[in-house]
RNA sequence: GCGCCUGUAGCUCAGUCGGAUAGAGCACCCGCCUUCUAAGCGGGUUGUCGCAGGUUCGAUUCCUGCCAGGCGCGCCA
């Protein structure tokens, strides 16, 4: 089941190596033919520039290489016009009932429709939020938590295998404090100057303390451990549960304090003493990341002994590539893209091809309005928006679907007060609404006892520029997805839907589906119900991949 | 100082290995529901694509320099 697209291109292949052989030109065949969709719709349902990109080398003019090409191209059965323009660009009509048989391809492949095989065979281990436990999940986790989901939805749409894991930072300093802190609030003592402040201290102690009544009679060594890892519990529960109601799943949770137990870290020093840039100096074990661009090189075992952060990140990697990961993908925010150079340099260190064993995603800082000024986000001041209350006040859909819709390096602001409006600044509106329609369309044409089989369709009914706009639309699908895995670019696949929305409404709006009054059901009617049926089903399936609802009605 | 990201309509932003007349929503104006969901559709107005060079048939897109804004440069985690 090979798509319009390729067919089309493989057509224009098949008549270059034609010319070539017929020795009517003389050229280099690209290994692959560029096709687009024309913005404007007078210049035909694909357009290729071809002919100009070949009119060097061949020495000829390109509006002859375009005609030569055009010539070939007349025979083959789905094409109706070809037509050169401008400089040298063919354009190409498809013959519309071919094309409309797109929709046959769409009900049957159902939620398949999308999907291919580019990443096939490729394990992927896509990391990211990776908060420390030591409090709730704020806004700065939030992008992450829709835009990497939905990125695990989209590579596995392109076939990888996937593996969505998140990184306890549960060791080292951060956790101590952490738990003096909770220790304090429930003693009644001060909370350290260095320590948690926020409200949520104060409630995890009083939930430790009400699981554990004997806790606070404790000697204080123990104590001190008790309360850090009663209070770790609770926490990471809580950011699981809050995950969990915003719809992003987890295949692996990994703890860092696994991963010292486990040796790994000694493992991965001994794996890259082996490759050779591991080096001494005053007391200190270090890396030679400057080896492979890295700005300094990086500290793995301090002067007194004691591992720094960087030893575990270094061992992590190395796990993951021994539990046979293919590729790392780490999503980090913007204010940790320093760490891209020395991530990078790690995988090289280790023997990996740094542009292609790992890929680091840096995501620009999210401000977020409220009341027409920017609420400014401090962990001192106590004015954290967490990931719960934002979905408390917007809801999950809206909430995913505007963390999406933009790349994840740009810097974007989030209105809450535009969230909340269920209007058309709200785009996930937008597209959600274009699903209920079509829906209740569905519900109408079923009272009506209107055949939906598939096997009732009869592309040749449908030949309005509308039905046709929708169809090139529709078709476009799969090639979305393709390259929103693979520019790792999910807000793609938004953008689309958007698109797809805004063309049914305009089809809609001009194109009568359902029989008016006692006009009887026709051939037409079928085949614009199962028109219908299959922008349903890409919207649903678009939807599905940003783990956004589908309404039926609304 | 060095590095990363950003600069597109009044506002918020898209723009797929360089393509034809640079797009969408909001805002503003005008039309469209006595038949399928008006959370919709159609039309109108809005641009030195930060600035200056370069590469070529062609640059918002690629390269260089500059300007402006955001962020980062620990034997912290």
């Amino acid at each position: 089941m090979s798509s319009q697209l390729e067919q089309l291109q493989s057509a224009v292949l098949a008549a270059l190596e034609h010319l070539v052989a017929e020795g009517l030109l003389d050229a280099q065949i690209p290994a692959s033919i560029v096709l687009e969709r024309p913005k404007n719709r007078d210049h035909g349902d694909y357009a290729t520039s071809i002919a100009l990109q070949l009119a060097k080398t061949a020495g000829k003019n390109p509006r002859d290489i375009a005609q030569l090409i055009a010539d070939q191209l007349h025979t083959a059965e789905s094409i109706s016009r070809v037509d050169i323009a401008g400089p040298g660009f063919i354009n190409i009509t498809l013959n519309r009932a071919s094309q409309a048989e797109l929709v046959t391809v769409i009900l049957n492949s159902s939620a398949d429709y999308g999907k291919g095989n580019a990443l096939a065979g490729v394990r992927i281990n896509l990391e990211f939020i990776s908060a420390n436990p030591t409090g709730p999940l704020h806004l700065g986790h939030t992008r992450w938590a829709a835009v990497g989901d939905a990125l695990g939805r989209v590579l596995s749409a392109a076939g990888a295998d996937v593996t969505r894991e998140f990184y306890i930072n549960d060791r080292g300093n951060q956790m101590d404090l952490f738990g003096a802190s909770v220790e304090a609030a429930a003693l009644g003592k001060p909370i350290p100057d260095d320590g948690y402040q926020g409200a949520y201290i104060s409630d995890l102690a009083k939930e430790v303390v009400a699981a554990n009544s004997a806790i606070t009679l404790l000697p204080e060594g123990t104590r001190h451990e008790a309360f850090r890892e009663a209070a770790y519990a609770v926490q990471l529960k809580d950011q699981q549960r809050v995950l969990d109601t915003f719809g992003t799943h987890f295949d692996v949770w990994f703890s860092e304090r696994s991963l010292h137990e486990q040796g790994a870290v000694e493992h991965g020093l001994e794996k890259l003493r082996k490759q050779g840039h591991v080096f001494e100096e005053e007391g200190a074990v270090w890396l030679r990341t400057t080896d492979f661009g890295d700005d300094k090189d990086r500290v793995l075992t301090k002067s007194d002994r004691s591992l720094t952060y960087f030893s575990s990140d270094t061992a992590y990697y190395i796990n993951k590539r021994e539990r046979g990961f293919d590729i790392c993908i780490y999503m980090l925010g913007a204010d940790h893209h320093g760490y891209v150079g020395r991530l990078k340099a790690i995988a090289a260190c280790a023997g990996d091809n740094p542009d292609y064993n790992i890929h680091v995603l840096i995501g620009q800082l999210v401000k977020i309005m409220e009341g027409g000024e920017e609420v400014k986000l401090s962990k001192r001041a106590g004015t954290i928006i967490t990931l719960e209350e934002l979905v408390e006040k917007v809801g999950v859909d809206a909430a995913r679907y505007t963390l999406i819709r933009y790349p994840v390096d740009t810097p974007m602001v989030m209105d809450i007060d535009v969230l909340k409006r269920n209007t058309n600044e709200n785009p996930v509106y937008y597209v959600q609404y274009a699903h209920a329609r079509i829906a209740a369309v569905l519900r109408n044409a079923e009272e009506l006892k209107i055949s939906l089989d598939a096997k009732d369709f009869d592309s040749t009914q449908l030949s309005h520029d509308r039905e046709n706009e929708l169809l090139g639309v529709l078709a476009q699908f799969p090639r979305v997805v393709a390259s929103a895995a693979e520019l790792r670019q999910p807000h793609r696949v938004a953008r689309y839907l958007e698109e797809l929305a805004g063309v049914y409404h305009g089809f809609y709006a001009d194109c009568r589906v359902l029989p008016m009054g006692e006009e009887n059901p026709s051939a037409l009617h079928t085949a614009r119900l199962l028109l219908c049926a299959s922008t349903k089903q890409v919207i649903a399936n678009g939807l599905a991949l940003l783990g956004v609802s589908a309404p039926e009605r609304m």
